[in-house]
DNA sequence: CTAAAAGCTCAATATAACTTGAGGTCAACA
DNA sequence: TGTTGACCTCAAGTTATATTGAGCTTTTAG
C-alpha cells in the first residue's frame, strides 16, 4: 500500500523518502554513506530525513542523467544547505554550475554531429575535421582504394 | 622510441595499434576479448591485425565520448566489415545510428537546460516543467516558504 | 650471442554506482 | 500475542570498463 502523502510531517523515514524519489531505500542508505544526504536518528535508531532531502535527491537524479560523476555532484551540492531550503543566491550558485556543464557537453555532442555529418567513411575527404581520422587508417586507405 | 609510421605494412602488431591509436596494448587486448575487434596469429603465436581495426578503434572511441556503451558499440559495429574498409552504403548505416543517438542526447540535454533555466530553486514556480520538482517537496516549500 | 623489448595467458585488482543477503530489532495490527 | 513489515548493520556480490601483475616465450638490437 502507498501512504498518502503526509505534507506537514517534518521528518522522513527512510522508506518515505525512498518512495517519494522512486529510488530504493539501498540507494538512500549509500547516498548517505558517501555523504550526499544527512539524516539523524529517532530512539530506535531510525534514520529521519529533513523533507529537503528530496531537493538534493532531485538534484543528484538530474546531474547524473547528464552523466555527471557521484562525486562531482557531492561537489556541487556542497553549495546548498542540507537542513534548510537554499537561499535564491545558493540555489543559482548550483544552477550556474550546472548550465555550464549542460552547455560543454552539448558543445561536445553538437560538434561531433556536425564532425559526423561532414565525414564520408573517413576515406578523409575532409581530413582536418573528421572525428574518426587517424593517420595512419588514412595513409593506407589512400593506398589501396 | 617511436617507430616511423610504415603505411604500406598490412599487418599491425598489437603494439602498432595501441601506438596509434593512442590506447594501452590492455585495452586492445581487452576490446578483442570483447568481440569488437579481431586478429589472426603469427607463428609466434602474435596478434596481428587488418589496418581495418584502426577505424574501428576511432569508432569506439568516438562513440564513448558521447556515453554509449560498449555493447551498444558493438552492435553498431556489427555493419562494418572485420577486414577491409566498409562501403559508402555501411558506413552511412553506421553514420546514421550515431546521428540518432547523438540527436537525442543533444535535445535531451537542451531540454533539461532549458527547464533548469526557468527553475526558480524549485520554489515551483514552474511546477509544470521544473527537472527538480518533487510533490512533496513543492508542498512543503509553500507550507514554509 | 645475449639482453632488452615486445608478446602471450590467465588471474587478480580497481572504480563507480549500486544491489543483495544474512541475521537481528522494534512497533503496530488482528 | 504473535506475526508482519519497516528498520538496522555489515559484508559480499554485480556490471561495466579496464588495468596490473606473474610467469613464460619470441623477436630484435647491439
Amino acid at each position: 500500500m502507498v501512504k498518502p502523502l503526509a505534507a506537514s510531517k517534518s521528518a522522513l523515514s527512510v522508506g518515505d523518502v525512498a518512495q517519494r524519489c522512486d529510488i530504493p531505500v539501498s540507494t538512500v542508505h549509500f547516498y548517505e554513506a558517501q555523504g550526499l544526504i544527512k539524516s539523524w536518528r529517532n530512539n530506535a535508531n531510525h534514520r529521519r530525513y529533513s523533507r529537503h532531502v528530496l531537493r538534493r535527491i532531485a538534484v543528484i537524479k538530474v546531474a547524473q542523467r547528464t552523466g555527471i560523476a557521484l562525486k562531482d555532484i557531492h561537489q556541487a551540492l556542497a553549495v546548498l544547505p542540507q537542513d534548510k531550503a537554499p537561499s535564491a543566491e545558493q540555489w543559482q550558485a548550483m544552477s550556474r554550475q550546472w548550465q555550464q556543464l549542460l552547455q560543454q557537453k552539448i558543445a561536445d555532442l553538437t560538434l561531433l554531429q556536425t564532425q559526423l555529418d561532414s565525414c564520408i567513411g573517413c576515406g578523409c575527404l575532409s581530413l582536418a575535421d573528421c572525428p574518426l581520422r587517424n593517420p595512419e587508417d588514412c595513409r593506407a586507405v589512400q593506398e589501396s582504394p
